[in-house]
RNA sequence: GCCGAAGUGGCGGAACUGGUAGACGCGCUGGACUCAAAAUCCAGUGGGGCUUGGCCCCGUGCGGGUUCGAUUCCCGCCUUCGGCACCA
């Protein structure tokens, strides 16, 4: 018997479907949209700063299975491939072998594209894009002027992050811990000009409208909440005693406003210095704030709360007393007003803080029907809590107080509800080269003014000289800056910065839709018919950046007019790692494989089929050698088989027990890759199909049970699966219908009856289907071992589940 | 500290809605083929016990509970992993 050549019918088949265009989609014709038969399937974008791992190919098996599934099943399958080419992982690649950052771009892009081809991925490879072209980028920077127009992209000067290794800032969400997420080094303050989305605007909306995704996980979601970080409360004003200035407070709990004994700044608050000048404290508090400075976000986070007074003091509004205004470095500039009222008796760093400064504990709230607790203790929040010492609103309910101080406040004009977000807004400029250059122009007359439209691209330009050094590297290309004002045509400078990548990436999946149009990002009424995506696959890991962003970008698009829907992705798919040697895989490590020496000893398909029979998709997994033999192993088995069965030649769908197990294998992988999105335990009903196959020798349903096993491994093992369909004399099982079961063959005549005494398991008995209860119980009562356990005792109880067990309850 | 997920043979994992725990694969043991080996094929394989052609007991992280019946539901704990964390 010829053997199994994975290395021959792999290329064949490649190259079939390349040259028919097996998984080109087109797109509706224009009028005609509105047939939902279609599915958008898409991974996030390759990063190509390497080339692609186990890890990567695991992940794509995942949306590799569920287009062919679907594409069988009648549906218009989309699944597109690209590169998010710009950014960092490209730049220090190029620093590091030397070149430019475009070469080790698109070498890697191709090195990338060569791997996933030999995969055998049913790709779309006509909607191809890389984000550092400009047939792409001008589409981002037209995007960004739209913003732009709106408000919702601006420069203003701030306090930004600042990475000392990759020289450039970063968005908040790149720093973790306070160190740069990509190269873990501690992350600087610094006060620079910077480009903002107001992401800010769209807290509400990216909160609100995750009602509209179809499925996600819950973890994704929660960890969305929490960085949104939404929290109602109110600004109170407080007023300095001598100077009537104003400084107002953000606080969730404004029924303890009775109890604020004392006042917090940052340090980094813009009235600190004012408030010292000329006073003793002068010296003492302008050290501190330096000393803070100094200080990492981690080093002040472990501390003890410290601080300095200022000899200063703010009138509480409710008690009228004057409290006395601290500088504290526990109190962020970036969150609320920068500024807190101290209510030690109710909040724990308020009350360490009071407790090492000998300042004053008031209690405000107490449970109620309890006596008051002692003066001057910490007072744990719990459900049922009354104001006290609050002068009028003493007595009331927590949450009635709550309300009625903020009228109050409302009524006085010294404060109103509000609602307070740990969002901040998104920082998108980056002092480096190799990304997506920001189209505005500076002019001294006319200010910041937008590159119009039909001047787009700008391309970013040719520069030797482009390592980082803390100024955007595109300054020292002089042509390329002095450029003349597009408003009064005097002189004028192109902005230096680029933006971030995370940009690039927050529109690509509309982009695929239409990916070649030179008059738009996109036509509407494609992606409209296109998206939201159906099935987004990726890493949990971008569960916030990426994410946040994509949905962030789709709202303006949508507000805008651009596209018809809120939501990008519908459903969502955090897949799990793979491992390897117990740690997850990365060069540093040492424990990176890749699929290339695999593929040529063993074939892709043994590959694919391998990840996936792994374990389940959405956790993470272990790649282990030998687990991988026992796939070539039944590779081989299923090739040996199949062509016995196609010499068999075909003697008709014959039913029997083969016939029906072929059947249900069909039910099965149907239900599990279909609704419960469990890509491992088809293969294991496949394997069971072709063991039967095996041991029944010229059974009548060789030959169907041989085309259904093949059938259904198709979308896992492309390849071998084609080439074993040819052999039985069919041709294109890519265009084949999904098999179906027949509903009728599922049915049994007969079952194994389960048999329990006291709900433990005493007998099995081969019963013909449609008995009645009573005969079952019969049947039950005679065999040997249950009969043992029944004598001289009385049956309490017998429960039947039909057509599968009875359950006799006896005594005791 | 708060939130979330997970814990099943020697290993990866299966058991979907409370109804046969361990599918499928790896490994291991025995057998067939072979001069021999590899490859392949067949059979067995959770642990313990016994009067061993069979039967009994135990068994899904630990302790309780609900139920005729719990890997599955409830309560309490332990461990591991992930996220958040001075957010006022």
């Amino acid at each position: 018997m010829e053997r199994y050549e994975p290395a021959k019918i792999e290329r064949k088949w490649q190259e079939i479907w390349a040259r028919e265009g097996a998984f080109t989609v087109p797109n509706p014709e224009p009028g005609s949209v509105g047939d939902d038969r279609k599915t958008y399937v898409l991974e996030m974008l390759p990063y190509p700063s390497g080339e692609l791992h186990m890890g990567h190919v695991r992940n794509y098996m995942l949306g590799e299975v569920v287009s062919h599934f679907r594409r069988r099943r009648g549906e218009a399958v989309l699944r597109p491939m690209g590169f998010d080419s710009f950014g960092l992982p490209a730049e220090n690649a190029a620093i590091k072998e030397g070149g430019h950052p475009r070469d080790v771009a698109e070498r890697n892009i191709a090195a990338i594209r060569t791997q996933i081809e030999r995969m055998g991925w049913a790709i779309d490879w006509s909607r191809v894009l890389a984000t550092h072209e400009p047939e792409y980028y001008r589409w981002t920077q037209w995007l960004f002027l739209r913003f732009f127009e709106r408000g919702l992209a601006y420069r203003r000067e701030a306090a930004v992050k600042w990475c000392p290794n990759d020289q450039t800032v970063l968005a908040n969400e790149q720093v973790i811990d306070g160190r740069c997420e990509r190269c873990g080094a501690e992350v600087e303050a610094k006060s620079l000009e910077q480009w903002f989305f107001r992401i800010t605007d769209y807290a509400d909306a990216l909160l609100d409208e995750m009602a509209l995704l179809e499925s996600w996980p819950e973890r994704v979601l929660t960890m969305q909440r929490n960085w949104i970080g939404r929290s109602e409360g109110a600004e109170v004003v407080f007023e300095v005693e001598g100077s009537g200035e104003t400084i107002p407070v953000f606080t969730t709990r404004p029924d303890t406003l009775f109890g604020a004994t004392f006042f917090v700044l940052a340090p980094e608050h813009p009235l600190v210095s004012e408030l010292v000048r000329g006073t003793e404290a002068e010296r003492d508090v302008l050290a501190y704030v330096r000393r803070s400075a100094a200080r990492s976000a981690v080093e002040r986070e472990e501390k003890d709360k410290d601080g300095v007074s200022t000899g200063r003091h703010v009138v509480n509004p409710a008690t009228g007393e004057p409290i006395p205004i601290w500088v504290a470095d526990y109190v962020l500039m970036e969150y609320g007003t920068g500024a807190v009222m101290g209510v030690p008796a109710h909040d724990e760093r308020d009350f360490s803080f009071a407790e090492r400064y000998g300042l004053a504990v008031r209690t405000v709230v107490a449970p109620a029907g309890e006596k008051a607790p002692p003066e001057g203790a910490f007072v744990e929040h719990s459900a049922d809590e009354r104001l006290v010492n609050s002068g009028r609103f003493s007595e009331l309910p927590a949450p009635e107080g709550k309300r009625a101080i903020v009228e109050w406040l409302e009524a006085e004009g010294r404060g109103q509800a509000t609602i307070g977000y740990r969002l901040r807004d998104w920082l998108l400029s980056r002092q480096r080269y190799w990304g997506c250059p920001i189209p505005i122009i500076h002019c001294d007359r006319c200010g910041v003014v937008p590159v119009p439209d039909d001047q787009l691209p700008v391309l970013l330009p040719e520069i030797e000289e482009y390592l980082p050094k803390g100024r955007s590297p595109l300054a020292s290309a002089e042509d390329w800056v002095r450029v003349s004002c597009p408003s009064c045509g005097g002189e004028a400078r192109r902005e230096t910065d680029t933006m971030d990548t995370f940009v690039d990436s927050s529109w690509y999946f509309i982009r695929y839709t239409d990916p070649a149009n030179d008059g738009a990002p996109f036509d509407r009424e494609i992606a409209d018919y296109w998206l939201p995506v159906n099935q987004y696959i990726g890493g949990v890991e971008h569960a916030i950046l990426h994410l946040l962003y994509a949905r962030f970008f789709t709202k303006v698009m949508n507000d805008i007019g651009l596209v018809g829907f809120r939501e990008p992705f519908a459903r969502l798919f955090t897949q799990g790692m793979l491992h390897r040697h117990g740690a997850k895989m990365s060069k540093s490590k040492g424990n990176v494989i890749v699929p290339d020496e695999y593929i040529e000893r063993y074939g892709a398909d043994a590959v694919r089929l391998y990840l996936l029979f792994i374990g389940p998709v959405e956790q993470d997994a272990e790649w282990q050698d030998a687990g991988f033999e026992g796939i070539v192993r039944f590779l081989h088995r299923l090739w040996r088989v199949v062509l016995e069965a196609a010499e068999a030649g075909d003697e008709g769908t014959a039913d029997g027990p083969l016939a029906r197990k072929a059947h249900e294998t069909i039910a099965r992988v149907t239900d599990d890759i279909g609704r419960r999105f469990a890509l491992n335990t088809p293969i294991a009903a496949v394997m069971e199909l072709v063991n039967e196959i095996g041991r029944r020798p010229g059974d009548p349903a060789m030959r169907f049970a041989a085309e259904t096993a093949v059938s259904l491994i198709q979308p896992y093992a492309a390849h071998i699966a084609e080439e074993l369909w040819e052999r039985l004399e069919h041709s294109r099982l890519w265009e084949e219908p999904w098999p179906e079961a027949d509903e009728a063959l599922l049915e049994r005549d007969s079952f194994v009856l389960v048999v329990q005494v006291n709900g433990k398991v005493r007998g099995r008995v081969e019963v013909p289907a449609g008995l009645p209860e009573d005969e079952l119980v019969a049947r039950a009562k005679e065999l040997p071992r249950v009969r043992a356990r029944l004598d001289g005792v009385e049956i309490r109880k017998a429960i039947v589940v039909p057509g599968k067990l009875v359950n006799l309850v006896v005594q005791g």
